[in-house]
DNA sequence: GCTTAAATTTAGTCTAGCCTAAATTTATAT
DNA sequence: ATATAAATTTAGGCTAGACTAAATTTAAGC
């Protein structure tokens, strides 16, 4: 009677692979069970395609899934998870550093490059690149094991009058909204000085880089700063 | 009634690509006629599996397809088989410049990486490496419309006694013999002479970079050169 | 030209991953 | 506590891409 297996590789397919993120992504990194309907919405597939997906990794010992109690990923699952997305960030990082991508750019080509089968390659991409520790749109990029270190970043809603922070990131990557950044000058790095903000409406009047800016409470809901 | 669509972009799968690849690469580039058979052996599958590939290819019009008569790619088929192609070898080149990869080990992920679909990011790809025309192993990168220059690269075997060469190509591009050629100090771009031919097994003595070595017609048979 | 072998196609299965519709379980509201 | 709604699972189908075995076509030898 044996258990085991803790060394052996399990082979993953290309949709298994999204299923995990999804379930990492919705379950904060892992941590907490992920229902049904929640993977379905993501993953913008049915409920019954998600239960049949469900069983086959549960097969694979990659969650653990107790019927109509959805499902959480095993250790395993976070390992396979979190190579996606360290993959995932790797090159999104490289498409912007090296091959004259944007932003905006870079999601949907890295979505495919996420599941490119090599350690060598990956582990090589990584010192390639000097090793980051965030992608383009602030998001951390896992270590080899998985480990990666959360910034303590707010939303810039969060903030008070007054005061001073860094832009780390964005909670909405959509293209539509990484565009209106661009055009309006805010980068990773960005200095942001909150000048005042509305109760009415939620808006703000911030400094940035000396000009005045007003931006409206569905940008700073979506826009991760760190104070400074 | 109408036939058309010559502007219209077909869809390939993975495995349809596979399949193209295998056409262009068996009938010399697109411009032969394939049989079924020899299609199978290539993509290490049966026959019939061939034959319905075969007529999946024929009504996307990607290739011209005849009962018994094997298959040969239409203008669409070798457009996309050396796009295929190209990034497969633009691949390699960043593989082994800019990841450490050595000749022998690009293969397998570069067979990855050629289904990763993004014109933009296989140009700036190209544009990142300075236009390379050849890959790690010699063969010629298909440029955007296909084309490329066929180098005139004859085997070792054919050179003559007291003739001078260098080093263009591979024909056999096993890890092996990959390996093979590195420990014995031969690359491309080696210059090579001829000492002398055994004609009774058809082994050659050669001079490389000041030492004598003398190789099996094994390796001559499979090692490309350029008269100098 | 006929006979046999080789090549190729057809017919029928199988699995992964998706779907719809129906059945079941859990949650919610009185 | 029970009725209803929401969430989830089951049952049954579909397609792509593979396979095996059987049927058919082409090629080769005498």
């Amino acid at each position: 009677m044996y258990l085991c297996v803790l060394n052996e590789k399990v082979l993953t397919t290309l949709s298994e692979e999204n299923y995990l993120k999804a379930i990492y992504h919705l379950g904060n990194y892992g941590a907490l069970s992920v229902s049904t309907n929640a993977i379905a919405e993501q993953m913008e597939t049915k409920a019954s395609s998600v239960t049949d997906m469900l069983k086959k990794l549960a097969d694979k010992g990659l969650v653990n899934y107790k019927k109509y109690q959805g499902a959480k990923l095993t250790d395993q699952g976070i390992k396979i998870a979190s190579t996606v997305v360290r993959k995932h960030r790797l090159w999104e990082v490289f498409l912007v550093e090296n091959l004259n991508f944007t932003w905006d750019e870079v999601h949907d080509v890295a979505e495919q490059l996420e599941h490119i089968q090599s350690k060598k390659l990956i582990n090589q991409l990584d010192a390639f690149l000097k090793f980051p520790t965030h992608d383009p749109h602030g998001d951390p990029i896992p270590d080899e094991n998985g480990e990666f270190k959360k910034t303590d970043k707010i939303l810039l809603s969060q903030m008070g009058d007054k005061s001073s922070c860094v832009c780390v990131g964005v909670k909405d990557s959509s293209s539509e909204f990484l565009k209106y950044l661009d055009r309006n000058g805010i980068a990773l790095g960005t200095k942001i000085q909150v000048l005042s903000k509305e109760s009415f409406d939620g808006s703000m009047v911030l400094q940035i880089d000396r000009m005045e800016k007003t931006i409206s409470k569905e940008v700073s809901n979506n826009l991760f700063v760190k104070s400074s």
